[in-house]
DNA sequence: ATACGCCTCCTACAGTTGTAGTATATAGAT
DNA sequence: ATCTATATACTACAACTGTAGGAGGCGTAT
């Protein structure tokens, strides 16, 4: 599995929500915020993605149900590896602290990372 | 600036190293054990990249150098907010947790991290 | 029956990407 | 002079991407 489009992630975005998969319309409603995109912009994603092996399509009943086919770690994985290789070098370090700068974690998420930090300390 | 493809970044990691560019020769054999690509391509990625201002080609003197004209920072913010948006739908926890479980960090980036935790804490 | 909406299938078409080949200029090695 | 390694410019071409349009089937509100 290559690198995945910034389309092809915003479908999966979708599809990741709930396991039993989705109508069309479920995903098109789902999207239009996101991508403005045409019922059939949408359906043309799909039907590629799953040459791609990304989606499943179930057919046996009318609407077809879509499916990801590939789960969200799956694809976590070689994206978070490319950004930290690719872009930071390998710099784990300036990454999570621009990770952590950026965004706005819970009380309690820090302390379950402080409690990671402590974990490796061995 | 749009997603960067997978190649586009090999290109640029070489650029990143030396601020001053390089020769053609010197990119195409740091790229060589990474991609393998042959002469022509890689120069085809470059004056591509130049037309999309993300690459600077210094046409003054003979060999032209080669320089990034788009930041490392410039590029890994939004592909860091891709990956957490997109592929980890905001779970920055996660996302990080999955960062310190896979890489090796060292006693001192590990002490940082913290630190910049505790500095959060307000 | 029919009109209106959703669904699916097929088709389209320009732009981008991946991956060079060819032709040409040039500077140093012989 | 000539050959060779480098560098550049121009050209090529198929596959993939972004973005639909049109046609035809099916259900249900008129």
């Amino acid at each position: 599995m290559g690198r995945l489009s910034e389309a092809e992630l915003n479908v999966l975005g979708v599809l990741w929500e709930r396991a039993e998969g989705f109508g069309l319309g479920e995903i098109v409603e789902s999207l239009k915020p996101v991508t403005g995109w045409s019922r059939n912009t949408v359906l043309t994603y799909l039907t590629r993605m799953e040459r791609k092996k990304l989606v499943k399509i179930d057919r046996s009943g009318e609407p077809h149900r879509y499916l990801a086919e590939v789960s969200r770690e799956a694809c976590a994985a070689p994206e978070r590896r490319n950004l930290l290789e690719k872009v930071y070098g390998g710099a784990t370090g300036d990454l999570i602290a621009a990770f952590l700068k950026e965004s706005r974690i819970s009380e309690e998420e820090r302390e379950q990372l402080k409690q990671l930090l402590d974990e490796m300390e061995v």
